[in-house]
DNA sequence: GACCTGGGAATTTTT
DNA sequence: TTCCCAGGTC
């Protein structure tokens, strides 16, 4: 290989010229022949195809080191980009344990919307903003909508704010502004999207705030129009390294394509195969097209997987064969066999869950002829959040520790949310978001009433809601207790920015001293420090009301919540100010509560992504349910191809075991549907997958489950042999082959089946599935009545009920 | 302002 | 079915 020679030159050559012979590389060695040339290849458009569990990441932040420990780039000459915090810290931490020291300056690695902030803040002016713009949360965003559709006299049923701000957020990622937005999309909500875009635009302009988006579509804006800036930054990132290519949407294209036109030094980093952010503006087109949007381009391929065993990759890669147009790529490994993948079937949710909960509770205990495997190094990964519940719920009574990953996140509970609304007041006081979000929390009894008068007199006057409030508050518009509290909340407000300490952001922004170590936008200015910001926190939570309110609140949640304030409070403590913990969480919204003891991981596919686990469980592979007939309604093959990416990376976040399982049954909003196993299943490679037995009564794999009227011989045959074998396998096969890519929903569905009803009379001997035998004691719709022998007095859909005497056992 | 009721929706989610 | 929100009532 010939690049080894090189590397010895450039070894070398470093050694001999510098001061980096102090410091060895063993970076470089530790990694394989691709990862090096990944590493390497410095120069260049770059494009690693890097697998999954292939090293990416240490390739990466390898490359970074390598670029400093050669000398190519000081540490502020390269931008590094991620999509998450935890992606940009990792990368911060790793780069620091290669280098052996903490990495000081390295400001530009972080997310694209980091990093977009730091350099709006700078330029904000070309985009009639000023550099203390604040940056508008989602729920910011939604309320503004809402008053600009209500102004618009638009009926908020039929044409919801939510839809609005879904439409904003897309042609936002689409790089287009208001002026930008194609014919084709005129006829948005009701004709009146492009317009209320455009108002929209207006107002965050007034309030000078910025959404998500904006901070990288201002950007995009002022690169396109103002030459100077642009190649500014052109100039000064010799190297630029993107972290999840296949991710980027096309405002962060155009936004990369135009900062690497300089030295045109680009590493981007992906796996077209785990493209699964496509219905949030993510375009897998940017990695596939890489090769021809820089010319000459070097593609690297990192195939060894250092994760799971051959029959897991087996498995994940015949799936994902199925998809065209892809890059291409093979992951090996040199790890042993191991087990194949299992696939179960069950009668329903309700079984698969009970039947995932023991299993897990085997390999617990190691009875599964293995070592005991540790609760935390099993996952349960489901397409859609709402499949959590019965895992949840069976899990709950077995007692089984469990933890859900991604749910409502630290930074966005109201409670935080409101605090953070105080803390942005007193900051600026002209928030007038904010403003709104507290002005009657706690209840002060300022009504629609009050809060439109603080609005007329505000706009009257020309000032903030705050002020507003004030001059209604001193003219008497705003009488009785409502005014006193209002009185009360605008001089606490006062004093609270009183003691505020810290920077005072300068007016006014020099675009020649724009790159330094470390960014100094921000001057502090110290007044006289009597308090800690931690104890103005605490000072403004109580003055308020705000924790009282809490206290008082009787509901379970409530302790909750005070200890989620808390919890806000300590986390000020790594800031040197109530103003820098404002940015740093405007952008940052991470899920902080880590909590300790061994607990199996329940999340969806989506935020399983970047993870891995020794043992994972993949229920619900249903057509309908996964690949998810929304999304193949919706996006069609595009759809389907997403959703068959999603199981690639389901597959692979398998260190070890991965069983993946099926319901006939499943209850949907109230009813019971029955599907067929996902059509991802018939794509698994039969060499590589075991097929498990079910327990219970019917103990026969697909017939029980895939095929509901399969005759009862099958399953017993099935329960000794090869399912792969049984007629049973054959017939779904040949099934799956017939079915169209796209069906109607309703000929997978089976509807409440009145017919079924009929066969049955009171009196009768029946058997359930679940419930055993039992009589039929009344009819009700398409349900039985039915006293069980064992389960006591029940209500059945007829469909999963049968004549006692029709039991084939 | 607290409470109740009816309608409508119920993939995936980071910043 | 269940949950959430909006709107109405007291």
């Amino acid at each position: 290989m010939s690049s080894f020679d090189e590397m010895d030159a450039f070894e070398g050559a470093s050694l001999s010229a510098r001061a980096m012979a102090a410091r060895p590389s063993p970076y470089l060695d530790s990694l394989n022949p691709a990862q090096r040339e990944a590493v390497e290849r410095l120069d260049g458009p770059v494009l690693m195809l890097a697998g999954a569990g292939t090293g990416k990441t240490k390739a990466l932040t390898a490359r970074i080191v390598h670029l400093l420990n050669t000398g190519r780039a000081r540490p502020n000459e390269i931008l590094a980009v991620t999509f998450t915090n935890k992606a940009a810290r990792e990368m911060k931490t790793r780069v620091g344990q290669m280098l052996g020291e903490t990495v000081e300056g390295m400001p530009w690695l972080g997310t694209f919307h980091a990093i977009c902030v730091k350099l709006l803040r700078r330029h904000a002016e070309l985009v009639e903003l000023k550099s203390n713009f604040t940056i508008l949360d989602t729920d910011d965003q939604l309320r503004l909508l809402k008053q600009l559709v209500a102004a618009e006299g638009i009926d908020d049923k039929r044409w919801p704010a939510r839809m609005l701000s879904g439409i904003i957020d897309d042609w936002k990622n689409r790089a287009l502004t208001p002026e930008k937005v194609p014919a084709a999309d005129a006829g948005a909500y009701n004709h009146k999207g492009p317009k209320l875009y455009a108002a929209y635009q207006a107002r965050l302009r007034e309030l000078n705030a910025v959404d998500f988006g904006d901070l990288l579509l201002h950007m995009v804006t002022i690169f396109q129009t103002h030459g100077d800036v642009l190649e500014q930054y052109q100039r000064w990132f010799r190297y630029i390294l993107v972290d999840e290519y296949q991710d980027t949407n096309v405002a962060q294209y155009l936004w990369l394509r135009l900062l690497a036109a300089g030295h045109r030094n680009i590493c981007c980093v992906g796996d077209d195969d785990q493209s699964i952010y496509g219905w949030r503006g993510a375009e897998v087109g940017n990695i596939l097209r890489f090769e021809k949007d820089f010319p000459g381009a070097h593609v690297v391929r990192l195939e060894q997987n250092y994760r799971s065993t051959p029959h897991i990759l087996a498995a994940a890669s015949g799936v994902i064969k199925g998809n065209q147009g892809r890059l291409g790529k093979e992951l090996w490994t040199e790890a042993e066999d191991g087990q194949k993948v299992r696939l179960i079937g069950h009668w329903d949710g309700d079984e698969e869950a009970r039947w995932v909960g023991e299993e897990i509770e085997a390999l617990q205990r190691g009875t599964r002829g293995q070592d005991p495997v540790s609760l935390d190094a099993m996952a349960i990964l489901v397409r859609a959040s709402h499949q959590m519940r019965a895992f949840e719920d069976r899990f709950l009574t077995i007692g089984l520790p469990y933890r859900v990953i991604g749910g409502p996140r630290f930074y966005e509970r109201m409670e935080i949310r409101d605090a953070m609304a105080y803390f942005r007041l007193v900051v600026s006081p002209d928030d007038d978001l904010a403003f709104e979000r507290i002005v009657n929390t706690p209840k002060r009894g300022l009504g629609d009433k009050a809060q439109q008068t603080i609005q007329v007199a505000a706009r009257a006057n020309g000032v903030s809601l705050l002020d507003g409030a004030r001059i209604a508050v001193d003219k008497g518009l705003i009488k009785g207790k409502g005014g006193a509290a209002l009185r009360e909340l605008a001089e606490g407000l006062a004093r609270w920015s009183g003691k505020l300490r810290g920077p005072l952001r300068e007016s006014g922004v020099d675009a020649d001293r724009v790159i330094d170590d470390e960014d100094r936008a921000v001057r502090m200015e110290h007044g006289p420090a009597e308090i800690t910001h931690m104890e103005l926190a605490e000072i403004i939570l109580d003055e308020s009301g705000y924790t009282a309110m809490w206290q008082n609140d009787k509901t379970p949640e409530a302790p909750g919540r005070l200890e989620n304030l808390k919890e806000l409070v300590k986390a000020l403590e790594g800031f040197e100010n109530l103003q820098g913990f404002l940015e740093h969480v405007s952008l940052i919204m991470d899920n902080s509560t880590e909590d300790a003891g061994e607990k199996v991981s329940i999340m969806t596919l989506h935020a399983a992504k970047g993870l891995e686990f020794p043992a994972v469980f993949l229920p619900g592979w249903e057509d309908g349910l996964f690949p998810s007939q929304r999304s193949m309604d919706e996006s069609g093959v595009k759809g389907l191809e997403e959703e068959r990416r999603l199981a690639y990376v389901g597959i692979t976040r398998a260190e070890e075991l991965c069983t993946i399982s099926f319901a006939a049954n499943r209850r949907v909003f109230g009813q019971w549907q029955s599907s067929l196993p996902s059509r991802f299943i018939d794509e698994l490679p039969e060499d590589h997958v075991e097929v498990l037995t079910p327990p219970g009564l019917y103990g026969g794999g697909y017939g029980a489950a895939g095929l509901g009227g399969a005759s009862s011989g099958l399953e017993a045959r099935a329960a000794e042999a090869n399912v792969y074998n049984s007629p049973g396998w054959r017939r779904l096969q040949a099934r799956a082959a017939e079915r169209p890519v796209s069906q109607p929903k309703e000929s997978r569905t089976t509807v409440i089946d009145l017919e079924a009803v009929s066969a049955y009379t009171v009196g009768e001997r029946v058997f359930h599935q679940k419930f055993g035998y039992g009589a039929v004691v009344g009819i009700e719709g398409d349900k039985l009545e039915i006293d069980f022998e064992k389960a006591g007095v029940k209500k059945v859909v007829a469909r999963f009920i049968m004549a006692a005497d029709d039991v084939p056992f």
